[in-house]
DNA sequence: CCTAGATTGTTCAAATCTAAACTTTCCTGA
DNA sequence: TCAGGAAAGTTTAGATTTGAACAATCTAGG
């Protein structure tokens, strides 16, 4: 019908590239995220002692003067709350992150960086960011607007179609 | 003066704002990763009681029908071996995936799926190819290829910067 | 042959992560 | 006012993951 397939002479033996596009395209978004992410990882604990998931608390921390219940902590990185409960207390203890009470909410708390937080982040911040600037150094200006502007295209496909 | 460096910059500015992009780029693609792993999770826990990771395994094996050494595994699945030592026993355990010798070399052990893991495996790609095409739906042929071609660059981007 | 170094897989501790059950608190509508 | 349900966090059990140390085995020089 609409589609028509243009690998109908393709051999049996390229499975790989036979297989769909959407699957294939999901295969190299998955393998860019995963070696990006061990290689900051490897960075990020020998340069500044920090676990990756514990600069992602940060990173969004520092967004965020007036620090965050919670709850919109784990929306926005994407984990449970039963996981961000030992990871906060993990930098409460390091004294990088504050819980306050929230007024009017005796459920809720707010989670905010400490002076000591905004200070340690604000360094790996820039090592951070340096290090994605020389990882993906070689796209230009030109692929990396593309890639950004087709990603937010993935990410609108994925709301229209994914439940719930 | 101690700033020349400042007017050398200058004329390239797209240092700057090409930074900047970088770190766009990378919080789109781990968002993109994130959301549509997440699904996927969903989906294969409820309906084939199966963990993304122990899919991950059984899709690396389906495409070698000779099996892989666990080294080899834990190359493509980009995680550490230690890891891996852990998820095959339980594959092992489920009949999904038999241990071999590895002739000539008895320190290797080969991996590979057993009859019932490629039955088992073929119904659970079947299922995870189409949500792919569901999930990815709103993106034409030409932006997959795009985004194709353009995480393949970023890809050897990372490969020309990354140590080791 | 022999030994230093590399490779393979396991084990361990600590951290992360999910999913679900649970407690406490808030909110809404009848 | 007051159930009933929704929301915020915690807890728990189980699985995943890393990083490092380790034993067993292979390989290459000398």
């Amino acid at each position: 019908m609409a589609r028509v397939s243009t690998d109908i002479e393709a051999p049996l033996s390229k499975v790989r590239s036979g297989a769909k596009l959407e699957l294939r395209l999901w295969l190299r978004m998955l393998a860019c995220v995963n070696l990006v992410s061990a290689e900051l990882r490897r960075r990020l604990r020998s340069r500044f002692d920090v676990t990756l998931p514990q600069f992602d608390v940060l990173a969004q921390l520092e967004r965020e003067p007036d620090g965050l219940k919670l709850v919109e902590l784990s929306r926005r990185l994407m984990v449970t709350k039963g996981n961000l409960t030992g990871l906060v207390d993990t930098l409460v203890e390091a004294g990088l992150v504050a819980r306050e009470a929230v007024p009017g909410d005796r459920r809720a708390q707010n989670i905010r960086l400490t002076r000591g937080g905004t200070d340690q982040f604000s360094r790996m911040a820039a090592a951070h960011e340096a290090w994605l600037a020389e990882l993906l150094g070689e796209l230009d200006r030109k692929t990396l607007v593309s890639l950004i502007d087709e990603l937010d295209q993935v990410k609108r496909s994925f709301h229209l179609h994914a439940r719930r």
